[in-house]
DNA sequence: CTGTAATAGTTGGATTTGTAACTAACAAGC
DNA sequence: GCTTGTTAGTTACAAATCCAACTATTACAG
């Protein structure tokens, strides 16, 4: 009933919250439309475009991904051919991801929309 | 590869994003720990603590929630005597939520740890 | 009235996520 | 060597979410 002096729209989580759902919106559907990509995979793409070869624990500590998430996201970019793996050779748990030639496309195509889009909203 | 002026970390959407998840990690966890809450629940909950009786549509303008997401939060919070239910004589489709005693009292209690956690936040 | 459209809210099934257990490989102590 | 612990990544099952179809009720045009 108001009878307080705290205001939800001041609560920070909430409104960074809101805000990062509104900012996103336009642009996820523009990596769902033109590659069937979600988050998840739009991410570790980025991630790979910007720093090249990782593995899956690099981009888990960079994007803050738990590893079950990247696990998935890495299976379907290499299904769609986005992305392959090698194996390390001195540490055979390890594998190294890299994007594959339409893989690059994709996140050049991607970088420039988010650039643009990126500019808009400031 | 980094060989092009982009940087991840300036792309607003992701950026916000992280900055959401991480400012409401602990307060997720308070309010999943001492009511068993989910993100969604707690949202309704709020919204009927700050404005008093309102219909499930009005929340769903308010908070930008689906109508589904809402219909299960409020049943569940329904089942758990957080909320009560009132048809609308004048038009049957509609219902009139509100705060029992117990949703009430801990509206109450998570608005104070809300409102501390938010001033030690800024 | 009566048929058609709109609105409030719910439900079902597919998709996505979270959590915990799992396999495989390496490391370190004995 | 062998045991114990750790790390990289996957998988299974439960929980949550999304989308579309659904019921029930109201509105409104003819």
């Amino acid at each position: 009933m108001a009878d307080d002096n705290f205001q939800l729209q001041y609560f920070l989580p909430y409104l960074l919250n809101q805000a990062a759902e509104a900012s996103s919106l336009e642009f996820q559907q523009i990596y769902k439309s033109r590659y069937g990509m979600l988050r998840t995979e739009w991410r570790v793409l980025f991630h790979l475009g910007l720093y090249g070869q990782l593995t899956a624990s690099e981009i888990g500590q960079r994007a803050r991904m738990h590893k079950t998430k990247i696990s998935r996201a890495v299976h379907r970019l290499t299904e769609r051919r986005f992305v392959t793996r090698t194996r390390d050779d001195g540490d055979r748990r390890v594998e190294h991801l890299s994007l594959t030639r339409q893989g690059q496309a994709a996140y050049d195509d991607l970088r420039a929309v988010a650039q643009r889009y990126n500019a808009a909203l400031m």
